[in-house]
DNA sequence: ACAGAAGCTTA
DNA sequence: GTAAGCTTCTGTT
């Protein structure tokens, strides 16, 4: 697919009733079989066909493809189980018409699309997403409305049965808000036909009204005190639990896992035969006459073809039911049929609850999902642990038993026991598995006797090899019908991919815990999750493994103990997901689990074992030089100071600057030190001192040295020869990532010495690396979530922002501006973001702060939309606690409301901060899950290695740079698609190089 | 052996 | 003024 290309999608099973109520009733006149929906859907396929093929119509599919429910069960009936509850069976006369339809879609030559676990809806979703970021358009064949938040600038609808096409206007028409508002204006009215609560008292009228004053949903729960309607804004309040679950039952999912590719949906010309020897069969005289003609085919020289007919009530019809495909015998080829509740993607609600847990919440029928997760909470907490109850298993058999319950229990916990915290070079010691709270068990593979010899020591008996282990195990593990849990899974994920086992459908109880309680005291380790949520303390590693010289392998650990131990990291996982999920849709998180986090998991852990080359000797020559210049400086520094001393000790070198050579001190540290900073250095240094300038660059020189040219080689993978860094998903606050071992997102680049450092990490042979990276993506988040004129306007006018910021503030033209009046505008944009203060702006420009706080004001004055916003922030952060980005993460901030004045200050400036850093954060994120798939179907084979915040790196062989950039900057520039849509366009500079200096 | 402070690197 | 991670020094355990 590529530009230009157009998809159309027809929504096959909204069409099928609503032709049947429209259309007047048909039925075969040989044998009375109805037939009415099959005709007008024939009809419709068939119409068009012709305008596929008359380019003088305008919109001309390219691809195309048929999309159906595949049975009633989907996802969503675990957020919510009584989601289409009230849907009654089909009529009689419909029934065999489903399988009919199947059929003659086949008979067009048209692909035939359904899967489990998803409706239709969805589906078309994720294709009309494929497409978008392919730069295709599509047209959507429905007049559903459940589709029309899809609609955008490349996705449109068309109503086949009133020929009517429904654009942005369409929508806004006859719903009163733009498509991108649908979800929450459904969310707030329900669908009574779908059972989507849904707000009882509000319509579409005054959910349009709604949203128009408040902007979205979750604004106008949060102000939900401000509507003037005593009965309304009680309703609102009241019910505020349920719009947040009908929000996901009415959002469609743009990243259903799909099998086939839009390669597949070409638009192949008709076979007139074959779909002649379908309509005969139907008996539609008068369209085989039609198709007859305008395919040239002979219709009488062709036999009507037997048609399988599924009959009867017993097979409630594919679109109902079991979900077992009755519509073609002949044809096995959806997916197989799927115990109880677990869903292809890992979605999975409380299929695994204790029944007596799911009776509780039944019988109340009252419970609002919040008050169920609580009580789930509650009851988890309660249960006990039982360490001798863990199972050791030994043998093939009694693995292979411990498989088959996991696959009956559909959800399982899991977690792997190694070597070695880095991934990469990780030997499988272990794995654990927990099937039900208190059910856990633990395969020893390579724990080793004789402890610390230099042979190694020989591995304990009864063990079961490793490779015959995972022969059993990978099945099950791969297994899409049984969930796997896991507490930071991406770590486990790489060392299983490195056995050649991939773990999917899976759930991270790491990831649910920071997108529920992101920003909220206690991290998100198993250690304190286990305290906060069963009240249970875990072994602690260090008590079996030892710590410092003491420290052990896992492979030294005793085997008793080691069961223990991993028995019940998967027990602990697997009670504490049992908690947590549930949560995730009572608190309205589904989304930012399934979008943001989860699906980063696999990207990730491929990036990282993906690595990239970084070049020894260009490292070991800039390490030399530094070490000549640091011993040089060195040499000057002890002459100039009459005394050799420890340049590194801030404490020594304050005593001599402040205290014998009687420098004036600046500023002293919180302990009482001097301060040394590079700041108060360089200030001696700008009154003439020589002593203080040449710290200031011994420092950079050793800092150089150390972190970087000295560390970075030991990094360097003995059997990949690359550096494979690893990546936090949950360990900051905002939803930025962070990297360590080695923290590749803090490569110098300011200081030319610094930049040296970046010409090292290098494109392999044949290879170039590219460099592509948001242009001021905050403060164009800003601009659009602040809604600030003038910026929007400098961004969609392409113009230099800190100079129209300045030009704006202290009305000087833009043309021969004095460098030094942008660089204070541009002190002050970066302030913003940062949540400003006058004594950090007077600090970065060195001015007085009230100097600081007169260019603050002028600035609000001039940009009054801003101080709105920091004070929306501020209010909404102490009403709720938290702060959102424009894609729902949630951040907290549970001191908003200390009443030291210091401490709520900072806790207001990182709310202000959080918004824009998270939404960017998002954004990249949403770009790097869509980035593989769009590289896969544009055949390239670029693909990630790093991220920095804002910066993505690729390596790509050198033939494909060109063909590659436009790809990433696509993907990249429309990142919030379509689940926000952006009044600010975002800019990707990406260029190719050699290594990573030239490239950015 | 470990923890905290100080300092420096990035976005 | 926001968000991170790493190294060195230093004092405590």
């Amino acid at each position: 697919m590529k530009k230009g290309d157009h998809l159309f999608l027809v929504d096959g099973s909204g069409y099928i009733f609503r032709a049947y109520h429209a259309l007047p009733p048909l039925t075969r006149k040989s044998d009375g079989l109805p037939v009415g929906a099959v005709s007008g859907f024939c009809n419709m396929l068939w119409k068009l066909m012709l305008d596929a093929r008359n380019t003088d119509a305008g919109v001309v599919p390219t691809h195309f493809a048929v999309i159906f429910d595949y049975s009633s069960k989907t996802f969503r009936n675990e957020l919510y189980p009584e989601y289409k509850a009230n849907r009654s069976a089909p009529p009689e006369d419909l029934i065999p018409q489903f399988g009919l339809i199947r059929q003659a879609t086949k008979a067009f030559e048209l692909p035939c699309i359904e899967m489990e676990g998803f409706e239709a809806d969805d589906l078309i979703a994720t294709y009309a997403r494929l497409a978008c970021e392919a730069g295709g358009d599509t047209t959507i064949v429905s007049s559903d409305k459940d589709l029309m938040q899809l609609v955008g600038p490349t996705v449109t609808m068309y109503d086949p049965m009133k020929d009517r096409q429904i654009n942005i206007p369409e929508v806004i028409e006859k719903w009163g808000v733009p498509p991108e508002k649908m979800i929450d204006l459904q969310a707030l009215t329900g669908d009574s036909v779908d059972n989507v609560p849904g707000v009882p008292g509000i319509g579409p009228k005054t959910a349009a009204q709604l949203l128009e004053q408040f902007g979205d949903l979750d604004t106008l729960l949060a102000r939900a005190g401000e509507i003037k309607q005593d009965k309304r804004r009680q309703s609102i309040i009241d019910n505020a639990d349920k719009a947040r679950i009908s929000r996901e039952l009415v959002r469609l999912k743009l990243d259903v896992p799909v099998t086939d590719a839009l390669e597949d949906f070409v638009l192949q010309p008709p076979n007139g035969p074959k779909l002649i020897g379908f309509l005969k069969t139907m008996e539609f005289t008068s369209l085989t006459r039609r198709v007859a003609e305008a395919t040239g085919t002979e219709a009488g020289e062709i036999e009507a073809v037997p048609v399988a007919v599924q009959w009867g009530a017993d097979a409630h019809g594919p679109d109902v039911g079991s979900g077992t495909p009755v519509w073609s015998p002949s044809s096995p080829t959806g997916p197989s049929p799927r115990k109880n509740g677990e869903k292809e993607d890992g979605r999975n609600a409380d299929a695994s609850l204790a029944p007596s847990l799911r009776g509780e919440g039944k019988g109340e029928g009252q419970d609002t999902p919040t008050a169920l997760a609580n009580k789930l909470a509650a009851a988890a907490a309660a249960e006990k642990f039982d360490h001798a109850a863990y199972v050791t298993i030994r043998d093939l058999a009694t693995l292979k038993a411990w498989v088959a319950e996991a696959t009956e229990a559909g959800v399982m916990a899991f977690d792997t026991e190694t070597n070695s915290l880095d991934p990469m070079q990780a030997e499988l010691v272990g794995i654990s598995f927990a099937t039900a709270p208190g059910r856990a068990a633990y395969v020893p593979l390579a724990h080793k006797s004789g402890r610390g010899d230099l042979l190694g020591g020989g591995l304990v008996e009864n063990q079961i090899p490793v490779r015959d282990a995972l022969a059993v195990l990978k099945p099950l593990l791969e297994d899409g019908s049984v969930l796997k849990i896991a507490q930071n899974l991406k770590y486990d994920l790489v060392v299983m991919n490195r056995h050649g086992v991939d773990v999917r459908p899976f759930d991270d109880t790491m990831l649910l815990s920071y997108v529920l309680d992101g920003g909220t005291n206690g991290g998100h380790g198993m250690d304190p999750l286990s305290e906060k949520w069963l009240g249970h303390t875990p072994i602690a590693f260090k008590d079996i493994a030892g710590s410092g010289k003491s420290f052990v392998g896992f492979d030294q650990v005793e085997i008793d103990k080691a069961t223990a131990y991993a028995a019940e990291d998967a027990d602990v996982t697997l009670r504490l997901w049992r908690v947590l999920k549930p949560r995730l849709a009572a608190k309205g998180l589904t989304s930012v689990y399934e979008r943001l986090e989860r699906p980063l998991v696999p990207v990730l852990a491929e990036m990282e074992q993906r690595g990239i080359s970084v070049d020894r000797q260009i490292l070991s020559r800039l390490s030399g030089e530094l070490a000549q210049g640091a011993a040089r400086l060195e040499d000057e520094i002890n002459t100039l100071a009459g005394e050799r001393f420890n340049i590194g000790s801030p404490k020594q070198l304050g005593d001599i600057l402040f205290g014998r050579m009687g420098l004036p001190g600046g500023t002293k540290t919180k302990t009482g030190q001097w301060s040394t900073s590079a700041q108060v250095l360089e200030d001696l240094a700008a009154e003439g001192h020589e002593l203080p300038r040449k710290i200031v660059d011994w420092r950079q020189l050793t800092k150089l040295k150390s972190t970087y040219t000295d560390a970075l080689p030991g990094f360097i993978n003995p059997e990949t020869k690359r550096v494979h860094t690893s990546y936090a998903l949950a360990a900051t606050t905002t939803g930025r990532l962070s990297s360590s071992d080695p923290n590749l997102q803090n490569i110098p680049i300011r200081t030319a010495e610094g930049r040296k450092i970046r010409t090292a990490f290098i494109a392999d042979k044949g290879n170039k690396l590219i460099s592509a990276d948001y242009s001021q993506i905050e403060l164009r988040v800003l601009a659009h979530v602040a809604d600030i004129g003038q910026l929007k306007q400098a961004f969609a006018d392409g113009v230099d922002i800190h100079s129209m910021t300045a030009s704006e503030m202290f009305s000087v033209p833009v043309e021969g501006m004095p460098s030094e009046v942008r660089r204070r505008a541009k002190a002050i944009n970066f302030g913003i973001i940062y949540g400003i203060s006058a004594f950090g702006l007077a600090n970065q420009l060195s001015i007085p702060r009230e100097e600081a706080s007169d260019y603050i004001k002028k600035y609000f004055e001039r940009f009054p939309g801003i101080r709105a916003y920091m004070d929306e922030t501020k209010a909404f952060c102490r009403d709720n606690g938290y702060v959102e980005t424009i894609f729902g993460r949630r951040i907290h901030y549970p001191e908003i409301r200390s009443s030291n004045p210091s401490v709520r200050a900072f806790n207001e400036r990182a709310s202000i901060n959080a918004r824009l850093q998270g939404t960017a954060a998002d954004i990249i994120r949403r770009a790097m899950i869509r980035m593989d798939d769009a590289l896969v179907a544009a055949r390239l084979s670029a693909r990630m290695l790093l991220q920095v915040h804002d910066e993505l790196i690729f390596e790509t062989i050198e033939s494909e740079v060109e063909a590659t950039i436009p790809v990433v900057r696509h993907v990249m520039e429309n990142a919030a698609m379509p689940a926000a849509s952006m009044s600010v366009p975002l800019h990707v500079d990406a260029r190719a190089a050699d290594n990573w200096d030239e490239a950015h």
